[in-house]
DNA sequence: GTGATTGTTCGACTGCGATCGAATAAATCA
DNA sequence: TGATTTATTCGATCGCAGTCGAACAATCAC
């Protein structure tokens, strides 16, 4: 389907990491990812109430900031949390997103 | 001069505060308030690259969602961080934010 | 192959946030 | 009182991010 780009955590400021999160939809899909407990989920597997291209939207943008991580299974885009390198390039972050909602 | 008002950290939402932590001119307020070690500092104790009524705008971003604390002494307008009550409240937030810069 | 499923991409719209200069307000100083 | 300092407020501009519908692409199931 489409070959997704990762970048190294290393690459990723603190400012855009939060920009990332600081939107109600995303920290929605960090929390269903972190539910799934490691299980890549596919886009439909979320419920969000926004339209397919902005979930997408919304998906990529935090895959640009190393949030997720994506690969493609037949129709369907598999994403998952990038939980060990956040929690060593940002300790603190998931486990602040994840504490609410 | 002017009478501020601060919220209950506990009205504040996750969302609320991150998106007033994500930018950068907002994370060096921060990061000064805390190499002041509690000792509150004026608006123009700081050096940020941007104009006094952006400035203003800034610091009120912060208050509103919590972050620092404000009161007029004379012409002065002193702030400092909230650090208790945040770290209560989000904990991690602020080590993450003054892990960087 | 045909149609269904799953996402991405495109183009357009919209509103909000960051920004500034100028005006204003309040307190201090001379 | 008048001038200075300090910061807020106002009005305006500008760009970007979130949003959508529609079109497109890729795979799968039959």
């Amino acid at each position: 389907m489409k070959a997704f780009t990762h970048p190294n955590l290393d690459e990723i400021s603190l400012t855009c990491v939060l920009q990332a999160v600081a939107d109600p939809c995303r920290q929605a899909i960090i929390r269903t990812l972190h539910h799934a407990k490691g299980r890549a989920l596919a886009c439909n597997e979320f419920t969000l109430d926004v339209s397919k291209a902005t979930a997408s939207h919304h998906f990529e943008a935090l895959r640009n900031a190393g949030v997720i991580e994506t690969h493609a299974e037949g129709t369907k885009c598999l994403s998952q949390l990038r939980t060990k390198e956040l929690d060593q390039r940002f300790p603190g972050l998931l486990t602040l997103i994840l504490s609410e909602g």
